[in-house]
DNA sequence: ATTGGTGCAAATCCTTTGCAATAGC
DNA sequence: GCTATTGCAAAGGATTTGCACCAAT
């Protein structure tokens, strides 16, 4: 059984909160997922638990990340190409995807989509997140 | 230049400068993609393709949306879940996906990403396209 | 006549499913 | 003890590859 890290307690929280179970694949692939600090792939992932839990399956993995992306704990970030990453990071930021090397960097700066947000809801729609994608060459491909 | 016309013209113009060969495979697939005026995968543009030529085959359908998106006449959008769609519009617009029946609208707002496209240059990233997806709940699955 | 494009079949990759075993409550 | 969660194996679906044939130049 795994200790208490301050970086689980607000899962166990919404666990307990949502009367679903706190199991160590839970616990262990969020703080995976936090310490990578950067964006991994479910296969990523998986490599990093089973360093700590042998024989965990890609069924547990993808289940968990689902079940953290909708806790509000990770984002889900689909880049194209069929590649998709787990974001450590909930707060709003854009993402610049290299078209050469596929490398995905943070941009640290805010958008203003109040507009489109403000048209889609016109339409009816109901805005839940916004996600702005830059796509590119990356500094260490320009050359 | 690439005004929308009833023909595909631009498409053979463009080919012809690259010295590739214009067939109809190509024609029509361009074509089939404006006539439907909406996102399309790959499959429904093989099927619409299927109704002019017979035989059509996936690995074809593939390498001629890829030809387009690289030349410029139509843009590829990862919508998530593995979903990719092709746009017969190219100029910037965003997109609002709905959760729930995953149906993909246009929103037809301006976004200012400015600021977002000048921190990415100023890490040295050579910005080519700026994507603002939505994701929330659409009015036909509010209720 | 050349060779870039195409079609077919099969391979590959990522993700999900079915079900028995396990572990949290 | 009850049942959600897990692990395993296998299926599923989308996209790509290898190669022979065809058709645009």
């Amino acid at each position: 059984m795994l200790a208490d890290s301050p970086t689980t307690d607000d899962l166990v929280a919404l666990l307990r909160q949502r009367g679903q179970r706190v199991t160590s694949q839970r616990l262990v692939i969020l703080r995976e997922l936090r310490r990578a600090a950067r964006h991994l792939t479910a296969a990523e992932v998986c490599a990093a638990v089973r360093d700590d839990l042998p024989g965990t399956s890609p069924p547990t993995i993808y289940a968990t990340l689902d079940l953290l992306v909708e806790l509000g704990l990770a984002r889900r970030l689909d880049v194209g190409l069929g590649v998709t990453l787990y974001d450590p990071r909930v707060d709003p930021h854009a993402h610049a995807v290299c078209r050469r090397c596929g490398a995905v960097e943070d941009v640290e700066a805010r958008v203003d989509s109040t507009a489109v947000m403000r048209a889609a809801h016109a339409d009816g729609f109901q805005v839940e997140h916004s996600d702005v994608l830059l796509t590119g060459i990356c500094r260490r491909c320009t050359n």
